[in-house]
DNA sequence: ATTGACTCTAACGTTACGTAATACCTTAAG
DNA sequence: CTTAAGGTATTACGTAACGTTAGAGTCAAT
């Protein structure tokens, strides 16, 4: 029994310029050319061919499928252990991916219905509920990320809040000052105040390395802007950068 | 202050190759060039790569991701939200695929430890605690997998297992019948014999299109070779032929 | 003026094929 | 036997997002 191109095609799914392919770069030759130059397919192709999808599925690249399916069962064993290495880590990744949308989600909708201080320093009880509510039942944002965000301010009174508030002012008030000073957002001075500004952000939700960065995301949009503008014109770009250096150097 | 290419793709992380190709491609181009053809870009393009950062870092693609950072926050809103579906496929995807590694790595280690009958049909209660506790000791596989499997066989009895054995080798029978009688693979009455074999294995695990066909990958390891070629010397090929066609119909 | 660090453009390499374009071959029908 | 449909071959460009030379001009400091 053998095979044409076309046929092993619709057999094992794959397309024509596939087997072409794979004749090209040596992963899968057919067992003979006939006098045309038509590839014939033999029984013993098929089952490697088997072997090859099988291994593509799991993600695994050609060079290495070639490596895999010329060994034995322990190369072939060790191979799949290290992927799933690999897979793991998209895994976590991925999952990491979807947690920083919903925030994003959540803050990008959030400010067009609360205002900046509320969103930036903490909520209103009350508006807070309905609008956590609403975020839920559209499917917007997992249940997770708001649990986590509330539990770690779930203990605080008004004067946390406004300690909170008043903190955030300071902190704003000495970046000022220190561009007006002229210092470099890489200096210590400076470095120091994103420092701080850093454990504030913690106290909601610990931020990776790129998360962090991307909060400079957040505070672009146009009603962060006027907040960021109205103390300073430099004021943004003075924090984005200095956030950047702070990342690059202290978050791995 | 402006930013040479290299000042801000070091303050960015990005590489220089890089920004000369969002230059290239119109993502971000500079605020002005040199009269020396010098790049040279200024907070307005930083805070513009910082968007574009952040959303690569999602894992839009840059066409995308221009066409976001060019919208409003409505448009970014919508994206966020479609391309969390993707990153749900994604998640979903990889896991299926860890479940199928373990159960590969599981079939291809178990059956130098044991024999074909016991791999296939069932296992000795006692070699196979042992065995199941040295596989999940040393991280082979996850414990889900082995309590999945185990799960579905827990309350059999010597007779169910005997039965199960028996079926399958009254399966093979029939499949080297049809061999004889120079059956297509694709013929119903095959087909029928492969719908048995879908239901026997379904015993054990839910097989996918794709796992399904994988199965074909563990049949051709020797010592299953063995197994099989002793029947029939074509039955592995029919065999696999035979599931082949069925996945693709039948399985979406 | 020299040197080292930086910049530019141009162009090929990467992965795993998809998609023509053009030409030859095979098979079944008329 | 011719013809038309459909299968097969080779060749080669396109894809995404840059990495990596390579050659040549530029800037800053000694």
């Amino acid at each position: 029994m053998h095979y044409t191109v076309n046929k092993l095609a619709k057999l094992s799914g794959v397309s024509v310029r596939t087997l072409h392919f794979y004749d090209e770069i040596g992963l899968l030759k057919p067992a003979y050319y006939g006098d045309n130059n038509y590839r014939y397919y033999e029984e013993e192709q098929l089952l490697m061919l088997q072997q090859i999808l099988f291994y593509r599925e799991l993600g695994f690249p050609l060079n290495e499928i070639q490596r895999i399916v010329n060994g034995n069962d322990f190369d072939k064993v060790e191979a799949l252990n290290s992927h799933k290495l690999i897979l793991k880590n998209d895994l976590d990744r991925t999952q990491a991916l979807l947690k920083t949308i919903d925030k994003t989600i959540l803050l990008l909708r959030g400010k067009t219905k609360m205002r900046n201080e509320e969103l930036f320093y903490g909520f209103d009880s009350e508006k807070q509920k309905g609008y956590e509510k609403y975020l839920v039942d559209s499917g917007k944002v997992s249940q997770e990320v708001i649990d986590q965000s509330r539990k770690n301010v779930k203990h605080w009174k008004k004067e946390d809040w406004d300690k909170f508030k008043s903190d955030g002012d300071e902190l704003h008030k000495e970046f000022v000052t220190a561009i007006e000073q002229k210092l470099s957002a890489s200096s210590p001075e400076v470095q120091k105040l994103v420092e701080r500004h850093y454990q504030a952000i913690k106290i909601f939700w610990t931020p990776t390395k790129e998360s962090y960065v991307g909060l400079g995301q957040l505070y672009q949009t146009p009603e962060f802007r006027v907040f960021y503008d109205s103390r300073h014109p430099d004021l943004l770009v003075f924090m984005i950068e200095a956030m950047m250096i702070f990342a690059a150097r202290e978050l791995s």
